[in-house]
DNA sequence: TTTAAAGTATGACAAATATCATATTTTTAT
DNA sequence: ATAAAAATATGATATTTGTCATACTTTAAA
């Protein structure tokens, strides 16, 4: 059993506002798991009893929608925590959460977050700021879906890949999404999707070499993006 | 000066969860508002630094889009506060909120708020809740904006308006918005909106006299909303 | 009250997007 | 290594949605 407290991501999470006691206690109740690529670290609807703190990899939070398709609400890091709202709110997961790679987490019973929460005010504060920022990327998040149209979308997604998660040496964004998977954070069908992409490729705002995506032109992107 | 002990409207809110003492000390340090209809309450990017009790009336929280467009992101009840996350989040408001009927407001100023979070344990989890909460329908909406058509987003809302606001004693939604405000929570153009209601109201789901609108077969109408 | 302004309604058309079909490429499993 | 499956790509077409024009109706202001 490692120890929390020489964990490296915990400095990007509420974790950080914990005091060493406390981090010592952690370490004791914690479990360790490893996710491979494409499986779910918990599905809608489950109820998860604790939360999953993220030592390695990146995973999707996504809904089924009404017809089917699997929409992305978001994307989710290293360092950060999931299920602090389902687990605040007492209720079941509203969203899955499924590896983007494979994944290292560390699972925390709600018992012990709960009596971090209601002993230590750092962190229950930091944790509120966390979620009341969740709550305004959503906001956000919902205008652009209402407002801009699936190009619009599909530069701003992008655009935000690249901020968020970087590159590779070779200047292609380090997510690599399945177009299916691009269609379902920018809230399109696959097919328009693909065809967009292509049609960035072509005016060469963007390269494509098979799930490689490379922006080339990121102010062009971004004056799309609107 | 009026007794927050006394507003009805406080048991639908975390201020239920304040003891009297803490009731007494809000009474004296708030200050009421009327707010007449059309009038904001605050804007888009203002400090607040503290919250408004809706005391009677129902407002629109709003977000204008990048192409000039207002889009209602909720709508908010009596009882209910406003300007709760970007207290916690210490950041100006994300969304304005423009009263959709004449109001009454108080406003807490954040200095009192904060003390009652920090010391009233019931207080700060009710708060909490309250936002995760809003956390799950703003996700939620966001999938219905991604995923839906304009049509079905159009039944949901008129369903969600009845579901939450009632009906006037003819039948009509209690809340009457103007088309290009409905369009401005379905995310579409007016003349679509305007167009789709047309389209109800020939096959009779929906009734429409002037600016009231009447659900005719919810049933139906549900069905369309997916 | 009359006039202007705003809101509602509808047609015509254009643009955006989805759907279906099918070909090609890549990945996976045997 | 090879076959099967999945993912990507693209064309053809249908549907949805937006835009512009214009008429009518209601509301608000002078």
């Amino acid at each position: 059993m490692s120890k929390c407290e020489q964990c490296i991501v915990r400095q990007f999470s509420s974790i950080k506002a914990l005091t060493k006691d406390e981090l010592l206690r952690m370490a004791e109740c914690k479990t360790s798991y490893t996710i491979k690529k494409g499986e779910p670290i918990f599905e809608e609807g489950e109820s998860t009893n604790g939360v999953y703190c993220i030592k390695d990899g990146v995973c999707k939070m996504t809904k089924l929608s009404a017809n089917g398709k699997d929409q992305i609400v978001k994307l989710v890091k290293p360092g950060e925590l999931l299920g602090q709202r389902s687990m605040i709110s007492e209720e079941p997961a509203n969203l899955s959460a499924v590896a983007l790679e494979d994944m290292e987490v560390c699972f925390v019973p709600k018992s012990e977050i709960m009596q971090f929460f209601n002993q230590n005010n750092q962190f229950s504060m930091h944790l509120m700021k966390t979620i009341c920022g969740d709550l305004k990327e959503a906001d956000d998040h919902m205008v652009s879906m209402a407002q801009k149209s699936v190009k619009e979308r599909l530069a701003e997604t992008l655009i935000y890949l690249e901020d968020n998660f970087g590159k590779n040496d070779d200047g292609s964004l380090r997510i690599q999404l399945s177009r299916e998977e691009l269609a379902g954070m920018i809230g399109t069908a696959t097919e328009s999707c693909i065809r967009l992409l292509s049609e960035l490729n072509k005016s060469e705002l963007i390269s494509l070499d098979g799930k490689k995506i490379s922006i080339l032109d990121k102010a062009k992107l971004k004056r799309i993006s609107a």
